[in-house]
DNA sequence: CCAAAAGTGTTTGCTCTACACCCATGG
DNA sequence: CCATGGGTGTAGAGCAAACACTTTTGG
């Protein structure tokens, strides 16, 4: 008999979204006051269940539209977490995304029906969090800065035109880490991801240029083999 | 209202194996063959429901034993598909597993009530198989040869104690490709991975030093950074 | 003219790559 | 003693890392 007449109990499916963004000079995470049991008041990553009719990119979209109004960002499946005990509520399995969203968008963030408030937090000082959440942003961080080192992913944090400057604090901070100006400007010019424009940004000081991403560039640095 | 009182229906999840296997000099995949409709007497990857008691990678380890009677194995979350439209019944998510097993361990391969067989197939002679299961293993297949070259994952497809040769054979084999000998030694054994056992293989020619892996190595090489 | 930030090359060391011959054993 | 596979080192090229001063603008 086939498993679809619903005889056999199915676990339930969610998303949840681990949304990076840049503020105040520092890499920050969205995250959401919940209003119901379990874990009502605690603080937690924004998600939900997976609706029938739209796949599981589009429920994470989803989510993070509800709690942010932002329909642009990147988006990448991070892991599914499936342990049997991991939700109080019975068997939920959550599929983890993570999103970058850049610094010039701007956020709504507002309480809901199911949500008292939302809000960002710095990844270090991140409050106690409801079910496994902790984990998943561990996770979730581990691989941001693991994807920065050999890939363009940098530019998702920043808005369509940045100067080089810019570009090497994003780096600095998501990476908690110092880089040479000269090599950083030489490496990320030489990668071929970004390009100029005709733009100049003003301010103190003399003028910058202003780069974008290249949407046709490889994004990818081969990595050192292990074995030649 | 909780939406644990089935009052909404849940998309079904399913795990699914695609498990790799020298064989020949070959990289192998293990197929089974489909008893049931959808998709009746098509090949796909062994895989099945997930019961509410079991989390996800139990699931996975459970197939794969069903279908080859094999506990051990390496086994990795590779990615979670979807799509609303993959599977002709209805809703359901599939997590996909890849896993890789040695050589020497000798591998039950029958069928069963819902398969009607089991089989190995060489990586690039796959038949055309059920569901979306063709780019599940194109997925699988990048993933190890992009792990195998900046981890230690190959020594998973070895038997316990194997030599030098063996090693590189294993490596050549998967990323298709030759590699120097010399240079090939040098590495590895700088990369501190894997250790001398005291003993020889012997049979024609000279006999070879045999190695085993060590658990206690540190698996990832560096990536070069595309921003220093 | 001073402050502030942008922009620019070279040298040194290290790592990667290419490459060919001797060794130990079994038959 | 011969066939078979195992084992070893070095030289050259390319890449990465460290490092300090000049330029342009606004006030």
């Amino acid at each position: 008999m086939s498993p679809f007449t619903y005889e056999y109990p199915r676990p339930a499916l969610t998303v949840d979204v681990v949304c990076f963004t840049l503020r105040e000079n520092r890499l920050n995470v969205l995250l959401i006051q919940r209003a119901e049991p379990p874990f009502a008041g605690m603080w937690a990553l924004p998600g939900g269940f997976v609706q029938m009719e739209e796949s599981l990119e589009q429920a994470a979209l989803r989510e993070l539209e509800d709690e942010t109004g932002i329909r642009e960002a990147y988006l990448e499946q991070l892991y599914t977490y499936g342990e049997t005990n991991r939700d109080p509520r019975g068997r939920v399995v959550t599929v983890a995304y993570f999103a970058l969203i850049s610094a010039d968008k701007p956020v709504r963030i507002e309480g809901t029906r199911e949500v008292t408030r939302a809000g960002w937090f710095p990844v270090d000082e991140l409050p106690e969090l409801a079910f496994d959440h902790t984990e998943i942003i561990g996770y979730a961080l581990r691989r941001l800065r693991y994807k920065l080192e050999y890939t363009a992913i940098g530019f998702e944090l920043l808005p369509g035109a940045f100067t080089l400057t810019q570009l090497q604090y994003t780096y600095e901070i998501v990476l908690n880490e110092k880089l040479d100006k000269r090599n950083f400007r030489r490496r990320v010019l030489q990668a071929g991801v970004i390009e100029q424009t005709p733009q100049m940004r003003g301010g103190e000081g003399r003028p910058a240029r202003l780069y974008r991403y290249r949407p046709d560039a490889v994004a990818e640095i081969k990595a050192r083999r292990l074995f030649p």
